[in-house]
DNA sequence: GATGAATGAGGTTTCATTCAT
DNA sequence: CATGAATGAAACCTCATTCAT
């Protein structure tokens, strides 16, 4: 039951918004009532942060096993890519929720937030600084930016891409690395 | 008054969020009373079209602007990503508040302003589809799939981008530039 | 100016309702602001209770003069009748304000209006008396009865009937007469 | 609960008007708040249709009855006059309520309940138009506007009947039907 | 005579949350 | 485990009215 409305708040969040769903759109959805809501979760809050704890912590799961592998910086790039695109298509409404309502966590809950999506751009960050290190990578590069630059990338896809239209997001994924790695000219 | 309201609004916005924000805490903040921001909106919704409106005309009014310039579409483009980038700067909190809320608006609305915010990409789009036809830019690229990954890395800047940091928005929009022409490699 | 705003109003009234209808409604409907209505009309009550008095004066006059008449009080009820029905298609709009929304009206005013339409009715109460002593209608009715339950049916008529209709304000003047004075059998 | 508060909005309804009612006046009345109200009605006018409803459906049904039974129509119509009269003592202000406040009913609602009131006339209409072809009538009566004016004479009632008063409602109604029947003359 | 900006009280409605059962 | 009645605070919005100009 407590997964079954995790489920359907995300799909709801992610239509209509976090504070445009209420409690009884929820529990409607799902033919039960509100006080089964409260047996599950102590509050609206707290159902916003399990959901982005399920996200984050798959996330970060999923990089760290990018990052011990022994591959080139480089391959661990695109893998990371890879993994955000194809994310999409998997749980794009959870990430979609994610990217927009974090502002919706109390303090306490965003510090914990922030604190793991700042943890997966250092990870980022450190990929890069260490590709330049070992020359995979040009000299001069502000790692800390380019790591900005490229979530921007993956993340903005949550506003348009659509892994059923006509593109894949394996594709999608290859045109991203391909760009940041060898740019337009 | 009518301005006074809302650019207290559009920092109100930014700050906490349109849901969040409620009519009180606007007319709180400006030492009047509810009856006057009805006075000059009729809804909550129309003072958040009409700070979207005042957002995307402008910045469509520039973007033509230098599209009509006699000038490679390399250096368009760069122009172009300085505009969004230094925009933050002087604009910053529109930039959010348009970013994160359009689904505030209503179905007429929103249309309006996708419609807007659809030809801003396209007319970014056409610039790229230029250069690749005049050689500036490589052949083979997919030229909606780098628009949208050029908006993503300058509108991400919006989420995290502090101008009065340790970096400036000249510098920033430098970097971007850069990484987009010549990529990483 | 005062008379435009007070003809536009007893439309407006009757077409929503006297709450329903507001100061603005009123104004906007006639091209001026708010402030001029508060120039002729210190307040919205005021103005109703102007046109409750247009009204009901102007039916105590027409009430008189049928009564000081030298004929029967078998013709002075058909000539009241007749007065009350023609006046749909003549003031229908004034007489339906009138019937409906003297409930908004303060203690004060409400109290001077329900002292003339008792007095319209004590006068037609009256004829019917003097017809019974005349022996020119049954013994044994009871005035004040037969009394209301003629402002009943002729009141009525302002919910139903429509004098651009399928049938002219005297015809149904004349059936209703013909009803009360021999009845169905 | 949900009867509680319909009853109560009746009484409130019948002494101040629907518009002038607010919620607040209902829930202050029963001790409740108005998170209670709207736990049982979506909104106020959904109250007002459930009383509206409640009324025309009980009124049809034993109408129906009087309709189905083997006696001359003109008893059928005494039947049907005395029902509206005793009503005012049993259900007066339901009666006062649904009189007067269609008016606030949506669209949709107004068109329901319109059809329900047009229902009981017709049949009323039906009774006179029986009677006059088994000649219990005169001929050459307008079925159609004698509906209406009986209609008027009853309806009108609930303006100014008090049941408590001087008269029965009893007598009330044979005098009407009297007159109905016989006329003044 | 007329304007229009401003008020403030009050209206309907929503909603997260509680709690006895 | 689950229900459903009840709460109460706060949201958006309306509107008659005032008043300086």
């Amino acid at each position: 039951m407590k997964a079954e409305i995790k489920q359907k708040s995300i799909l709801l969040f992610e239509e209509k918004g976090f504070s445009e769903t209420s409690i009884q759109d929820i529990v409607e959805a799902l033919g039960v009532t509100k006080g089964t809501f409260y047996y599950y979760f102590s509050s609206k809050e707290q159902l916003l942060m399990d959901i982005h704890l399920g996200y984050i912590d798959d996330l970060l799961n999923r990089q760290e096993k990018i990052q011990q592998k022994q591959i080139s910086n480089r391959e661990k790039l695109t893998q990371l890519i890879a993994l955000l695109i194809t994310d999409i298509a998997k749980h794009g409404p959870s990430g979609k929720v994610f990217f927009r309502e974090m502002r919706h966590l109390g303090e306490e809950n965003a510090f914990q937030v922030k604190g793991k999506r700042e943890k997966f751009r250092k990870n980022l960050e450190k990929i890069i600084m260490d590709g330049i290190v070992q020359k995979e990578f040009r000299q001069g590069l502000d790692p800390d930016i380019i790591a900005f630059a490229i979530l921007g990338v993956a993340n903005w896809s949550y506003q348009w891409f659509n892994p059923s239209g006509g593109i894949t997001a394996d594709r999608l994924a290859d045109i991203y690395i391909d760009l940041i790695l060898n740019g337009i000219v």
